[in-house]
RNA sequence: GGGCUCGUGGUCUAGUGGUUAUGACGUGUCCCUUACAAGGACGAGAUCGGCGGUUCGAUUCCGCCCGAGCCCA
């Protein structure tokens, strides 16, 4: 039994361990009902970095999703995954064991970056562990491990197979600093200092009006050896006479053509406009669609190439400084000066991209957007406004997805050249994985031209080409060669029934996974999308390492239960932004113990065994389970639409409202089988409604009260409503008188448990007699039927709008101002008024009751009670 | 620049086309009633961001403005 006070620091590991052990929450290895299962696809955390509050919040909800519908009756799988496979950790690696990846093997280095994983991943599962997550640690996923490579090559070469990917030279949006191509999600727009300037260039044909030159404004000069045409807009009068022209770039000497498009923004610089191979976004278009020369001018790495004659070599910054100094030098640069704009930077170093011409890999999306605005539309959305979010990223894609990255380390492209004719070779799937750079093609010669030597596939995958694919992960996806399709482990689970995810990375996270397993299974991957906010800082602020306003979690739990926390997650509307807020979790810490100090009454006023319920329940047990049967309908369907500030707040009142505060006191000092059977129910109930917020108590009360065989309250069945029936009007009266009495003595000065001499009630409250009498320390109570010996003034009319507004429009002014002036009739029970004959249901008369008698009135609803003290 | 949110007692928040606007924290008064004083009872405290419109009636719907946040360019 419940004893002393509740230690959470005690408690709180103890079941957590327990958990870990007896593999609560295991998913079964049997096979389980589509229609009972219920996965949930954890996005997985960067393991090398560290646990930050916000992972803290974003499992509190997912675990409190996973136990309300594993008591709900559904198989839940909770799996969780490991993401390590990407440049941080190979970083991380790098610096560990002091090496770098360039001295090994592609495959030997990745054998080490799992070694040093391992460690990492080792931490963050003990975190995950003692936030007491029901996690089932038997079903865990590693981004690096030899399985999910396989089931990401399988991915490329399926999509592949289903011409839905395709090599192309082209350009491609590049990082000059990491060296890579990288795709239209991973860049952002930073502000930079930069100057403009203006250049002067000259015409080599002749204009009408004898005008020889014109100037363009830029902040890349160094892209003037790329320069491939200049441009005006056709409403552009005053450069019209330029269209058909040519002109001379300064220092470089190529000849360039003048053509107008309707692109060029009027408002910048002089509204003329070079165009370079490639700029940005708009050098692309038009180098497409006016067919333009290729003139590259910047290299992988950023440095200037052979086009800009005696600056090759040179980095484009460097070069920048040397070619506005040489332009002066020829006075052609004709004005300098400082701006600020935003330009298109790598999210992961902030170095500026350029836009470069090479062979990527592909995946098309642009020719399915509509398709795939369709897949998102199938899922529910929590919140549903979410859904916008999705839309709008669809709407603005304007690149198929790029996903070859030219990095030493990472997923291999299972794929080999022809040497002589360019021929894919891709592996076969039986063989996967492999890594083109050890291993050979499947092949000996191609199959187009018999040539026998082939070039391996050097580019890796996309980090999201990985993370994009867990629910196929979970689900076990892979290629049966024997039966030649493809098959799922769990195919029960899939479509997966939820998908957390934060807002601010709906776009690409969630987008390519629908993608991805769309094409793959032609199903959408969840049926429900669960948007979880932002953790703000106390001053409603988003935490942010830079800020340096971060709430380290060991420190917050250093201090407070688990379950305290999991009160102030739950505290969250979904898709609302949640501020950290230690008294949220102060309140926590009030309920548990309100909780624990209940359950001791309640335990010492029942027996060790379950009571059978009685025949007949006293009128206060049957009306307090009527009252909780319908609590817990409003409950459960909060859960289900994940209201879970709703469904919180709902149970916590009611249980210190209505259970602690009224029921509990007039239940106090009964002995009967009714008190106990409804002391007993209630509270089991409760203990089980509290169960996925405040798990460790709830688990601590079961297992004191109620378990027999030590089974967890997280197993148990969901509270279904009993169907007592009850006179719920009379017992909320009786709560009602109770709570006037509570206001006269406090009004008097007197304490709770002081004695009342005679109190008379006029009200529908016999059942609850001795209820009453006992709670107030009334020594004689008399409960009349009748009408109370009061008189009643008529003090005012007051209207009910909702009916007498649609019914009298305009000419409710004239009825309030006629009220107003006391001038109105009763007739009946209609009131006559402003010339109009109102029914009974359009007002009600205010009247003010007054007692002569003995004693002191109150009205306590529809009851009236007079004290005689 | 485009889009999406959000402005409600001191703080955080619920909510609604109908006239005493929910709750929590804080706060004031009273009560040590043998589960809990980290508790209980009872109060005070809000012109629902501003302006305008629709309406008999707007905190709620519409428009504009101000302020905050996020996403995208």
């Amino acid at each position: 039994m419940p004893r002393g006070d509740y230690n959470p620091d005690t408690a709180e590991p103890k079941w957590q361990s327990t958990w870990v052990t007896d593999q609560t929450y295991a998913y079964p290895d049997e096979s389980v009902d589509p229609d009972t299962a219920f996965s949930i696809d954890t996005p997985p955390p960067t393991v090398s970095g560290s646990l930050h509050w916000g992972h803290v919040y974003g499992s509190i909800l997912q675990d409190i999703v996973a136990r309300y519908h594993r008591m709900s009756g559904n198989e839940v799988l909770f799996p969780f995954g490991y993401d390590d496979n990407g440049i941080a950790s190979e970083r991380l690696t790098e610096r560990e064991l002091d090496i770098r990846h360039q001295d090994y093997e592609r495959r030997e280095f990745q054998k080490r970056c799992r070694e040093v994983c391992r460690t990492y991943e080792d931490e963050f599962t003990e975190k995950m562990q003692a936030m007491g997550i029901s996690i089932d640690w038997e079903n865990t996923y590693r981004t690096i491990s030899p399985e999910v490579q396989r089931i990401s090559q399988l991915s490329f070469i399926d999509l592949y197979e289903q011409g839905r990917e395709y090599r192309q030279k082209a350009p491609a949006i590049w990082c000059p600093e990491c060296e890579t191509a990288i795709s239209q999600v991973e860049t952002e727009d930073a502000e930079h200092d930069s100057h403009f300037h203006d250049i002067e260039f000259a015409l080599t044909t002749e204009t009408e009006s004898g005008r020889d030159s014109f100037v363009i404004s830029t902040t890349r000069p160094e892209l003037l050896p790329a320069c491939v045409a200049v441009f005006v807009h056709p409403d552009d009068e005053e450069n019209a006479e330029l269209v058909g022209k040519t002109a001379e770039i300064p220092i470089f000497g190529q000849t360039v053509s003048i053509i107008e498009d309707e692109r060029v923004d009027m408002e910048t610089g002089s509204g003329i406009v070079m165009c370079c191979t490639f700029g940005d976004q708009t050098d692309i278009e038009w180098y497409q669609a006016h067919n333009l020369d290729l003139r590259i001018a910047i290299d992988e790495s950023g440095h200037l190439t052979d086009v800009a004659g005696e600056y090759e070599g040179l980095h484009s910054d460097a070069a920048r400084g040397s070619i506005v100094s040489d332009l002066d030098d020829v006075d052609a640069l004709v004005d300098k000066r400082a701006i600020t704009h935003t330009v298109n930077v790598h999210e992961r170093c902030g170095t500026g991209v350029e836009f470069l011409v090479t062979k990527q890999w592909y995946i098309d999306v642009l020719d399915k957007k509509d398709e795939y605005l369709q897949a998102g539309r199938e899922m529910e959305w929590f919140p549903e406004k979410m859904f916008t979010r999705y839309k709008h990223w669809i709407d603005g894609l304007q690149w198929d997805w790029l996903i070859s990255r030219q990095r030493s380390s990472g997923i291999p492209f299972p794929v080999w050249y022809c040497e002589e004719c360019d021929y894919e070779v891709i592996a076969e799937k039986s063989a996967l994985p492999v890594d083109p750079l050890s291993d050979e093609p499947p092949i000996d010669a191609c199959p187009e031209c018999g040539h026998t030597e082939f070039i391996p596939e050097s580019d890796v995958l996309d980090t999201w080409a990985t993370s994009s694919l867990t629910p196929l992960i979970n689900s076990g996806w892979d290629w049966d060669d024997s039966a030649g399709e493809f098959t799922m482990d769990r195919p029960e689970i899939y479509p997966m029934s939820v998908r957390p995810q934060g807002h601010d990375i709906i776009s690409f996270w969630l987008f390519h996974t629908v993608i991805k397993c769309y094409e793959h299974t032609g199903e959408v991957p969840f049926d429900s999308v669960m948007i979880n906010g932002m953790v703000l800082d106390e001053n409603r602020e988003k935490m942010s390492k830079s800020k340096g306003n971060v709430v380290d979690p060991d420190a917050v739990l250093e201090k407070y239960p688990v379950d305290a926390a999991r009160y102030w997650a739950a505290g969250s509307a979904i898709g609302d932004d949640l501020p950290y807020q230690e008294k949220g979790l102060r309140a926590g810490e009030k309920l548990i113990r309100k909780l624990w100090n209940a359950s001791k009454l309640v335990d010492s006023m029942t027996p060790d065994e379950p009571v059978a319920r009685p025949d007949e329940l006293r009128a206060i047990d049957a009306w307090l389970l009527a009252a909780l049967d319908e609590e817990i309908e409003t409950i459960t369907s909060r859960l289900e639409t994940r209201e879970f500030s709703k469904a919180r707040d709902r149970l916590r009142s009611f249980f210190w409202g209505t259970f602690c505060d009224d029921y509990l006191e007039m239940v106090k000092g009964r002995e009967d089988d009714s008190a106990a059977y409804t002391l007993q129910t209630a509270h089991n109930r409760f203990v089980r409604l509290f169960a996925p917020i405040l798990a460790h108590v709830t688990e601590e009360l079961y297992a004191d009260m109620y378990a027999t065989d030590d089974e967890s309250v997280h197993l148990q069945p969901w509270p279904q409503p009993l169907g007592i029936s009850a006179d719920r009007a009379a017992g909320a009266m009786a709560i009602n008188v109770v709570g006037a009495l509570r206001k006269y003595k406090s009004a008097n000065q007197l304490s709770l448990n002081s004695e009342l001499q005679t109190v008379e009630v006029y009200g529908d409250v016999e059942a609850f007699e001795d209820d009453i009498t006992s709670v107030m320390h009334i020594n004689e109570l008399v409960i009349h039927e009748g009408e109370a010996p009061i008189e009643s003034a008529i003090t005012g009319i007051s209207l009910d709008y909702s009916v007498v507004g649609p019914q009298y429009g305009s000419q409710v002014p004239d009825i309030e101002t006629a009220l107003g002036q006391d001038d109105y009739k009763l007739v009946g029970d209609e009131l006559h008024v402003a010339g109009l004959e109102l029914a009974a249901d359009a007002f009600e008369v205010e009247k003010e009751r007054q007692y002569a008698g003995e004693g002191e009135f109150i009205e306590a609803g529809d009851a009236i009670v007079i004290v005689n003290n």
